[in-house]
DNA sequence: GCCTGTGAAGCTATTCACAGCT
DNA sequence: AGCTGTGAATAGCTTCACAGGC
């Protein structure tokens, strides 16, 4: 019984609720149309109707949706009960860049322990984030009760740190290296090419360019 | 006349130049079945052979294809000509990390000029790239000839630096601020969402977990 | 008139499956 | 027997288009 619900919405209802906070607290807008919420967001508005459809929250065709509502619908949806704790393995300056998104963001997720094999960081609280060696890994998993994990280590560590992560129970992971990590069915992994990515941009940049 | 070329297909033939060439260094291996390749680069045998049909490279029945072949189809599909020079705007943790990625990787693509808005910053040499002001902008993309761009500055001034980036002739950037940008047509855009995959990867471990 | 909600259509990307080869 | 190359089939995602409502 794979995917229940569509990868792709899953990234888009993200968006769509830090565009209507966004606008709540610039515009102090109270509800938006699914056409301006989509020109916001960068989709088509049949698309932003049909991601609202899995949340289920209702529009009015005189007022469009009401921005609370719809937050709070969207968060209903992707949020856990409470907080969420994420597990930061590798606290490099990628890592740290890592840090500085979810220490100013409003999201329901906290990156509550980092991981480095440098003796300087382990035992100090770098970007708000106590860090800790990797021995203690395991336990502070367990500990924390953590399922998310990102991973910002260098390449020639990433698939035996991703078997510890997944042997603590560890069921969903962001990777950052540029490798293809070995998982087993039932965790689920993006992965964040950097290179792949600038690659890609840089051939469609020059077929753009005619160069 | 949009997209001649499949977006996803161009981003795993850059994954699959990787993996063979770690395959290359780490094994000796000379060649590769398809359906090996595909077990490394995390994807079906037919989809690797389906994107190699792009780059026109053939294989043979009884030895898959020829590694340095393959990886100098896809050189001559993906890159360009000579190096390709590349603006990184933002020299923040996150710069700096993508800066580290590309400083010792072997592609043809080089991040030629940092901007940044930190005096400290500006004259200097951070990783290997000289650092610019951003007054500077319009001046060093055109004298380098850039066409790709990373953007990693605050959410505030990303609308702004890319307009000024697409008037200096820029037709590729890769965004890393959580952000939408509008942009015209012809300019590629690829968005690194972080908080929004972290989100994402969240929502699907707690399905995973069952929490 | 312009909105939402949604079945149906259309598209794109991926996988199947097999002919052809060695 | 086991591979590549690829037309055909499938699956998954996005858009269309229109009923229903204010």
């Amino acid at each position: 019984m794979p995917d229940q619900t569509p990868d792709r919405s899953v990234g888009r209802l993200s968006i769509y609720r830090r565009v209507l906070t966004n606008l709540r607290s610039d515009n102090g807008a109270t509800s938006v149309y699914s056409h301006e919420l989509a020109d916001a967001a960068g989709v088509t508005a049949a698309q932003v109707r049909r991601d609202i459809m899995l949340v289920g929250a209702q529009g009015s065709p005189t007022k469009g949706y009401d921005i609370d509502d719809l937050v709070d619908s969207i968060g209903g949806f992707l949020d856990a009960e409470g907080r969420q704790p994420v597990a930061l393995i590798g606290v490099g300056n990628l890592g740290r860049a890592i840090l500085t998104y979810f220490h100013t963001s409003h999201s329901n997720l906290e990156i509550t322990a980092g991981f480095d094999r440098d003796p300087y960081k382990v035992g100090r609280v770098i970007n708000g984030c106590r860090c800790y060696s990797m021995e203690e890994l395991s336990d502070v998993i367990a500990r924390d009760g953590i399922q998310t994990a990102v991973l910002a280590v260098p390449a020639s560590e990433a698939q035996t740190v991703a078997v510890d992560l997944i042997a603590a129970n560890v069921k969903g992971l962001l990777n950052f290296v540029p490798e293809r990590l070995r998982v087993p069915h039932g965790v689920f992994i993006e992965n964040m090419d950097i290179t792949a990515s600038l690659e890609k941009v840089a051939f469609f940049a020059r077929q753009n360019g005619g160069a």
